[in-house]
DNA sequence: TAAAAGTTTCAGAAATTATTGAAAGTTAAG
DNA sequence: CTTAACTTTCAATAATTTCTGAAACTTTTA
């Protein structure tokens, strides 16, 4: 299967971004190019396009299903498993965000949680203690106000992310309805 | 200078999520080190107490820098350099949002765009660049965002993240106030 | 301006991570 | 049950990233 070059540079693309986005090289590019297919690919199309080893495919496509992002497709009469993204884009950016929070912060609040529990040993320990304990409110604030987002609809998402920081005005708005309604 | 158990477990658990967060563990040791640490540092108190090398320690700081974590501090009589933290928490955390968005999503969307741009050669591509133009959409806006979230006071942005999914209902109740209020 | 105290750079070594390819495993059809 | 078509695993190797340490550089003090 041959790539246009416009195709080809975006899924080249994807490649190279592959470790900055929590995956590698490979990985990138099958997604990437998963993404720009109309139909779904299987795994020696993958191999032949990208120019991998097959038994790369094989582990790529396992870890893109551990991200959830990709999903199986079996033609009537046809043996091979195809593969083509697991949703839409917007879908698949959650399911991103959703894995990346629990590799990245999850640990992190575990450990912390862990940490602050038991008495500072002396003076020092105690303002470690302390800081550990900011970080921690701050990524549990995080957390939290993520999987709300989450589980918002992607319409309401969509009205409050246009909003942008407007929403400032309409929290106020709120606060000056309700004061002069019950007269305080 | 030697750390308690808590302490260096924190410090070593920066270490290992180090690469998960962008950067690597010699810097992830570092600023663990920093945070949990009332006193500025040198840079052979960090290579010491870390067992890291003095060059080492040396380009981690300049990658820390780079990403606006750390500030060099000079005491008088003292021609050391010391290292601390660049701000509280709230605005390590701001920065390292900021910083990632620019690494991971600045560099994709200047491809989309000139992807988008010119005719498609057939319609496989035509099929390709509809795709990248969603993808661009979605990361913009996630983009527009993200930097209007950054703008607004801590203390704003705190009420809106404890508000969570609530913000529905306000968005909501302003709908219903103001068409109520003008008659439609 | 010389020496001392400190910092930075960078080529090579070490450690880590990704990739291949051959062998083993699985499944469906005949 | 056997074969053919396909997939997965994993040890060996390749590629990449990180780290060291010695040399070069900079700044301050005397």
């Amino acid at each position: 299967m041959l790539l246009t070059p416009k195709i080809e540079s975006f899924v080249m693309h994807c490649g190279e971004m592959g470790s900055r986005w929590g995956f590698n090289r490979t990985i990138g590019q099958i997604m990437g190019l998963l993404l720009m297919s109309e139909q779904p690919l299987s795994a020696v199309d993958l191999s032949e396009t990208l120019n991998i080893s097959r038994g790369n495919v094989s582990m790529a496509i396992k870890e893109l299903q551990s991200w959830r992002l990709v999903s199986v497709i079996h033609k009537p009469g046809d043996r091979k498993d195809y593969y083509a993204p697991a949703g839409d884009i917007w879908e698949l950016a959650n399911r991103v965000f959703e894995e990346r929070r629990k590799r990245e912060m999850d640990p992190t609040l575990s450990l912390l949680r862990a940490s602050i529990i038991d008495e500072p040993a002396n003076a020092e320990e105690a303002y470690a203690q302390d800081k550990m304990a900011e970080i921690h409110d701050l990524l549990e604030t995080i957390t939290v106000w993520a999987s709300e987002l989450q589980s918002m609809s992607p319409e309401k998402l969509t009205t409050l992310m246009k909003l942008g920081s407007g929403v400032v005005k309409v929290l106020d708005f709120k606060d000056k309805v309700l004061k002069s309604g019950n007269g305080k």
